[in-house]
DNA sequence: CTGTATCCAACCAGATACTG
DNA sequence: CAGTATCTGGTTGGATACAG
């Protein structure tokens, strides 16, 4: 009941200004957002360089399951986007150091909040989810 | 600067406990939400039963893209997660209402601040898309 | 009005092999 | 150590037709 109906004014309403075709999702900036961290790794990403930089490897074991194909993607689309900042080094062996930008961490606060939901309500949901009939009476 | 390495336990931290196998996303509740509600149409449906309940068809028109099956299946989606209630009235024509469980309005504000920070980021990320090169120098 | 079924294209993601 | 290239399977999403 915060972010209803309630008469105040919601940024979430800059979701549907109206249905205006769009040829874009400009329309929905939390959509864009969504869609670009809610893939299968940018936010565990997010989340481990929000502690502290890491090395690639370091990264690549952190995460344990995800590719170095998939590693290299999510960290190109998140340095693309200015969250994340790549720094290389010309030791030897090579390393590179990635770390999150002013901006990437000014996304941990809204994604800790989202967290937070997720952590109280994740049982909530797979009970939901258990119950799979879907319907009212079960 | 809130949610970084400053010492303060984060929510997000949940995230990655240990690099642990793990057979789900049981290990990162953020990650589970995000990749149920990154998809193409969720958030805009939330967002729009976040306003009042509707009708099939007025989000069918509300949404301006989406496609009956898409529309029919995200429904469902956060139906059988608890996230939205549905309603069907034996009128005629028939007539079913769609609206957000207590569960479903307790994402609104989550939401609502990763809304936020879109609407103030989106031109830096915007930007940061357009320099391309991806890289410091510029 | 509110869906379901089928078919199909595009993208995402994993395995593997190879490079500097 | 830190990637890139290629191939392939699975999933997502859209068009269309059909049904209660």
């Amino acid at each position: 009941m915060s972010a209803a109906n309630t008469g105040v004014p919601s940024p979430l309403d800059t979701a549907l200004p109206s249905p205006v075709p769009s040829e874009e999702h400009e329309r929905c900036p939390v959509a864009g957002v969504l869609r670009r961290i809610g893939d299968k790794w940018t936010v565990l990403v997010i989340v481990l360089l929000g502690q502290r930089p890491h090395r690639f490897n370091e990264l690549h074991r952190g995460i344990e399951g995800i590719s170095q194909r998939m590693l290299t993607r999510t960290l190109r689309g998140l340095e693309e986007d200015g969250l994340v900042n790549r720094e290389v080094f010309a030791t030897v062996p090579p390393s590179v150091r990635y770390s999150l930008t002013p901006l990437g961490r000014s996304l941990l606060s809204p994604l800790s909040a989202l967290a937070t939901w997720a952590v109280e309500n994740q049982s909530a949901i797979a009970a939901s989810r258990r119950a799979g009939s879907v319907r009212a009476g079960g």
